[in-house]
DNA sequence: CCAAATTTGTACGGGCTGCAGACAATCAAT
DNA sequence: ATTGATTGTCTGCAGCCCGTACAAATTTGG
């Protein structure tokens, strides 16, 4: 009989060494690519033997393989190493309340093939169909991309980790729908659910170059609702069920205007797009839900509008800026992170509003240094979400190297 | 020549499997001592063999030693293993606006001797003065406690985690106060300085029983300021600066009463003693300073009070629960802890207003789970943070055994 | 064109580690 | 006294990194 198993508690076996080592040489090569054995072993400080010994498993294992021969001012080329990430693709999804995006990417998220949107079907169900008709399509007129790994999703709201379920959506309605079973089912792929903020810091995790290294950032996507993802010490913060990071619904105001989800004057009432366009349009941010119909004005007219001196819809943008400052100030008291990273339509406007958002934020920081945070927006260019999406895939197909 | 370090790089080595169990045993041993060997083997789910080796060497190295042999119902009698705290103190000490404690204890932060204290001196170096020499007038009083290992001091503020310098403590009206330094000097011992939060967050990861194991909690300390501490995976979240965790200060009304950190309306200001107090004596929380001589009345008394059916007073602490809710919620939603963990001197009056709490935390909460996260009030008697003074020298006594 | 220098990737012995099973010591129950 | 169970140690084995040496590949200098 064999003793219990050690649950929760990191006993080292004599296979762990290499794990660990494994899981550096292939996060290495993931950053670093191209790249040689003998620049790996610079890198990690080790024997050029030790790297070519667990280069040449990742190799039979299919995690890797080698390309063509690099260039050397003197000596022997070096045969450089490539994650292998041909002919396999990986579909993401944004979901958001107006708009489903869908992208193709590789397992390392680079786009594959051009972004296409359509009008999101509020009724769960009925969007699973039209969202898994669309996804088979998809593939079947591009078999050339190679076999798809599976489907990343975002949504707009919390997601339970083990089951894929949405336990609540506020800005899409939905309540403990089973989205990933359902799709899961109607793709016939692995799929993965998660919550956009979540899904954006791991993405930025993933591409960031000093990979683990003091990974401590705060990533804040700022459009129909607040999205945060929280990094610590190189690993996203998910909590105990899953929900941790919703600093959207952190109050600003107690007494203030209401919120999607139940409580009072959430940060996320005082900054995300519906707030902007309601503060232009000088209605009582109270009168929330903004009848959609009326708000044909998005965001980015507003921000035009703006530099065309339209003061009023400066005035709203400012004053989003002052409150996403204040907000933020909360969370650098709270997480002290080394940057925080920001993306969303309303950065288009950043150089309008950065030097209110840092006023804002500098007027609730503890210390001098903490309000001296680097703030790095994240041009929409980069399909931040999308890229989330597949960062959910390719993480999941990257942890099977791993262990094996 | 050497390659370079790996910065910030986990490459893995012949000795780390080795330091991995060696930690793991050391932290078994602390948490469930006396134990022994063949339980430890149980416990991780190796052989006999492995931990005797990793034992013996602990041993040899002070960490660990053999104590009587313990009772077992069939079989050969197991020889009992305990953490060697014998002969070593350490001197606890917790900085208080009005009042300055001192306590000794062991290496496990188990109380020596009774606890004393004296009115704090606000001027850092005549206090740094007063406190060297009590400490000394204690230790030549104790002979028989062993060898100091050194000075734990918790403060209400922020420190920089390597000089150990008190960068901002608004209730003591400190800025920028070398104390580790000039405090090691006067009593020529090692000297740890710590906010007040994170230290009993630390002693309170260290009594767990599941050392590590999905530790995701928030520790609360309510007093004349919020000290609040974050341990998420097990670990401490120190942040970039080492100021994260600083809940105290985030907002609950941007437009409400000014706090001492400069910004407006911060949970503290609306949870604090000060606050309670103001309440019940029915002044505007906007007046602060509130004027310390006028104060002769404590919280205990407030409690006293309200007990004997003083409306007011009870008014006052409801109150101060509800806003102790409302920002609590804030805390779950951003952390999503497993557990949260409250003293304070408010804490006698729990059975007063825990439902009211409850029922703020659950109005600001995103789902019922979160609502119903539990909490666990540290009883005073426990002295939580000088145990957490404690604990900054025991860990770093414990931490020299690690490597080595 | 050839030899020296340089760089890359591999091969082999050594030391450290955990793993598995066997063994002596110890103690209660029979 | 015998039996059975439990503890702690010991010994061979396998896995891994470390250090060194070595062949292959390529540039540089004459």
């Amino acid at each position: 009989m064999k003793p219990a198993p050690p649950k929760n508690l990191h006993i080292a076996t004599r296979g762990t060494t290499r794990q660990m080592n494994r899981r550096v040489v292939l996060d290495l090569i993931r950053i670093n690519q191209p790249i040689s054995r003998a620049d790996l072993a610079r890198l990690m400080g080790t024997r050029r033997g030790a790297v070519s010994v667990l280069v040449n498993q990742l190799i039979a294992d299919g995690a890797v393989f080698e390309g063509a021969t690099g260039e050397a001012k003197r000596g022997r080329k070096p045969t450089f190493l490539y994650m292998d990430s041909r002919e396999r693709c990986v579909v993401a999804v944004d979901i958001r309340p107006t708009r489903t995006f869908v992208m193709v990417t590789d397992l390392l998220g680079r786009q594959l093939a051009s972004v296409t949107s359509y009008p999101t079907e509020r009724d769960p169900k009925r969007f699973v169909a039209g969202l898994a008709k669309r996804i088979r399509a998809l593939l079947a007129g591009h078999r050339d991309l190679g076999r798809c790994e599976g489907v990343g999703v975002v949504v707009p709201g919390m997601v339970e980790a083990e089951s894929g379920r949405v336990l609540s959506a506020p800005n899409l309605g939905w309540r403990d729908v089973s989205l990933r079973e359902s799709l899961a089912a109607a793709v016939d792929l692995p799929v993965q659910i998660e919550h956009s903020g979540k899904a954006c810091a791991l993405a930025q995790l993933w591409s960031t170059r000093d990979a683990g290294a003091s990974g401590n950032f705060v990533y804040l996507n700022v459009s129909d609702g607040l999205g945060v993802g929280v990094v610590l010490g190189g690993r996203l913060v998910r909590g105990h069920h899953n929900i941790a990071g919703e600093f959207g619904h952190i109050p600003l105001n107690i007494d203030g205007p209401r919120c999607g989800c139940g409580a009072a004057g959430c940060w996320e009432v005082y900054v995300s797009n519906l707030a902007t366009l309601s503060r232009y349009f000088g209605r009582d941010l109270r009168e929330r839900p903004f009848p959609a119909d009326a708000a044909t004005l998005t965001i980015d007219d507003l921000i035009t509008r703006a530099r065309g001196g339209d003061a009023k819809a400066l005035a709203a943008l400012l004053s989003t800026g002052r409150y996403l400052g204040l907000g933020l100030g909360a969370v650098v008291n709270a997480i002290d992170p080394s940057h925080v990273y920001i993306s969303g339509e309303v950065t288009a406007a950043w150089d309008l509003i950065e030097t209110t958002v840092r006023a804002a934020l500098a007027e609730r920081v503890l210390t001098q240094s903490a309000g001296a945070t680097p703030i790095v927006i994240v041009p929409p260019e980069q399909y931040p979400r999308l890229r989330g999406a597949a960062a959910l895939i390719a993480a999941q197909s990257f942890a099977e190297h791993m262990s094996a």
